[in-house]
DNA sequence: TCCTGTGAATTCGTTCACAGCC
DNA sequence: GGCTGTGAACGAATTCACAGGA
């Protein structure tokens, strides 16, 4: 098999294909890779050199044939399939995400929605049905589900992430705000909302301490120089 | 100023504040940098190290105490204070993000929410009501909003990052799938659900191409070995 | 003895800069 | 002349390993 490729380059190329994939709906047939850098939001060395682990896709002096890139990049990410994607939880959140109509876009049928809760059972959400997360084993094993999203609560992650590794599913992304153990060989992604909003507010208040130190120099300045100081930088 | 605090420590610091948070609840408090990086997940010399650039604030044989990291760990997000949070974009996501209680818990408390669509406007979601976007200056003013949930289709998504940056706010999280251009002094980050399936997608199916290759050379190995070959690794 | 705090070593990721091909 | 592909240089983050204080 060809050299592994840098984790950090996987999660770029979702970013290109999109990029790419709204070139190609424009009617662009080229891109080289400073457009597409732009496009991305990163720098064209690095457009290069992520591409470059794919394979020399690319024409010197040219640039990349945008319907070709498409192709090449979807088989690397494995997207030539479609995947079966079962949600479990169907609080808020769950409602958003089998709600959500960029998943199916790209591939991920959404095939199960799951919860513990007697009183969700049933309950349908457009063309499926909540099945009792005692039916999971069967459910994986019926729609073949390779994807588990846990959108449960933080104190039943653990076990809900346990079952659906029990049952199959080498696959997990959690939006539950906890740490969780797999075994080695399933995937483990994580999206938390709280800790995004931190990180946030990290740089806000470093932002709010700056521009203080700034007020109270501008201020001794004015006291040392007399009034109408010039504006600094 | 104490040196900078290096951005992947920062990503850091909310899940180490979610685990002392568990562990002060359930009575803990006293803390190994060992304990802690089980609970969140990473290894103990990356705590300490993260914990370091905050200040010296573990006792050499003895941990860290529960409650003063907490604290510390805190000031240091700037999470001493509430900060306002305005919603942008009132369909699925934005009614999810909008009931979340994971964000007042932590000192995010959701002041407005606002949508380009008419109809959606004089909506009601708890406690707040759906305000048109057009009121946004007004509404970042009287609430002052420092941080905007940008939960709209992505199309939309610059238009109302621009008008966000152009009331004032100067942190934005972005939920719609597209790259948002922002000046400097203002914080961008980005929640993209899409790419994290996709991410996924690329391991599931290395795994597979792996189980493949195992499955044809366990063949072979059968043909040239006759039947019952032992089970390999 | 136990566990923190931190220089040093290492690994990983990014950017530079240019040879090579169109 | 223009743009890719990629070694080499650089920088950031992680991990090692141990000195030093409780």
């Amino acid at each position: 098999m060809r050299d592994r490729i840098p984790e950090a380059t996987v999660a770029r190329l979702p970013v290109y294909l999109r990029c790419l994939v709204d070139m190609s709906e424009r009617g662009t047939h080229r891109v080289s890779s400073d457009q597409l850098a732009d496009a991305a939001g990163v720098n064209s060395a690095k457009v290069r050199k992520d591409l470059s682990y794919l394979g020399s896709y690319g024409t010197r002096g040219v640039g990349y044939d945008v319907e070709y890139l498409i192709y090449q990049v979807r088989r690397e990410l494995g997207l030539e399939q479609d995947w079966a994607v079962a949600i479990v939880g169907v609080g808020n959140l769950g409602h958003a995400l089998a709600n959500y109509r960029g998943f199916a876009e790209r591939g991920f049928r959404i095939a199960a929605l799951l919860d513990a809760d007697g009183g969700k059972v049933g309950e349908e959400l457009g063309e499926l049905t909540v099945d009792h997360i005692d039916d999971l084993d069967r459910v994986v094993k019926e729609e073949q589900v390779a994807i588990g999203i846990i959108a449960t609560p933080a104190p039943a992650a653990q076990e809900v992430c346990d079952r659906l590794v029990a049952a199959g599913v080498t696959s997990i992304l959690n939006f539950a705000p906890a740490h969780l153990q797999v075994p080695a060989g399933v995937s483990l992604r994580k999206v938390d909302l709280s800790t995004e909003l931190q990180i946030l507010s990290f740089h806000e208040q470093r932002r709010a301490a700056v521009d203080l130190v700034r007020q109270v120099a501008a201020r001794n300045r004015e006291a040392d120089a007399g009034p109408r100081p010039p504006a600094g930088d």
